[in-house]
DNA sequence: CCAATACTTAAGCACATGCTTAACCAATCG
DNA sequence: CGATTGGTTAAGCATGTGCTTAAGTATTGG
């Protein structure tokens, strides 16, 4: 999913359909390149999880799928939120332990 | 920035150093690669500005920036609340014109 | 029905990526 | 001191990625 996102072609895509869901064509509209390549594009996202599309008729519309986007924000958010966490403690440590040598040495085990 | 979270290797450097900083060893460790292999991941952690360093004697200290995992949270934040809002919207609108054939008629153009 | 539209499939190619090994440098340790 | 530890640099290689063009296949408007 992290992988889908690399690409800044990708990103376009997902912040184009995070406005409203298009055709396959729309997408590729503003893209310099062929359209064959957008469909890899797209088969990539969607292999991912992030676009799902159905096709009606000869026209594939494309929408973003918001679960796989607030995965990987919760991936991030977790990693982030542990290391500030942690920063808090050491932070509080600190604190309590200000002006008491008695304290700071051999915290160890 | 999700380039370099597009790796697994990476993403489980990050996960580590979630926890607490680590020398680069350290993080090699656990992972079934070379120690360059690892110190290369390292520098492209460290040039995406997901991760900081600093080498005091012959030891390098590595640490997560949590600025940049922000950042990469925002951005895919976004994009789904954008989407989200979106759907809301047509909730709404739905609910609005709801037994109200004049609208349901002809809302192109 | 014929042509235009909207993709789709397939093959191929250049460059990026993720490793490897070998050789090296600089701090420590005994 | 000389050996070890912790890391760095460089070169090379296999595979992956992001395109391309060419040649399809359905659908649909006139």
């Amino acid at each position: 999913m992290f992988q889908a996102l690399s690409d800044p072609t990708r990103r376009a895509v997902v912040e184009r359909l995070s406005r409203s869901p298009a055709s396959v064509s729309e997408l590729a509209k503003p893209l310099a390149m062929s359209l064959p390549a957008v469909v890899q594009h797209l088969q990539l996202l969607e292999a991912s999880g992030l676009v799902r599309s159905e096709k009606v008729g000869r026209v594939r519309t494309c929408r973003i799928e918001p679960r796989a986007l607030r995965m990987a924000e919760q991936w991030i958010n977790e990693r982030r939120t542990s290391w500030e966490r942690r920063f808090d403690r050491l932070g509080e440590y600190l604190a309590e332990t200000r002006d008491e040598p008695s304290k700071r040495t051999k915290p160890r085990k």
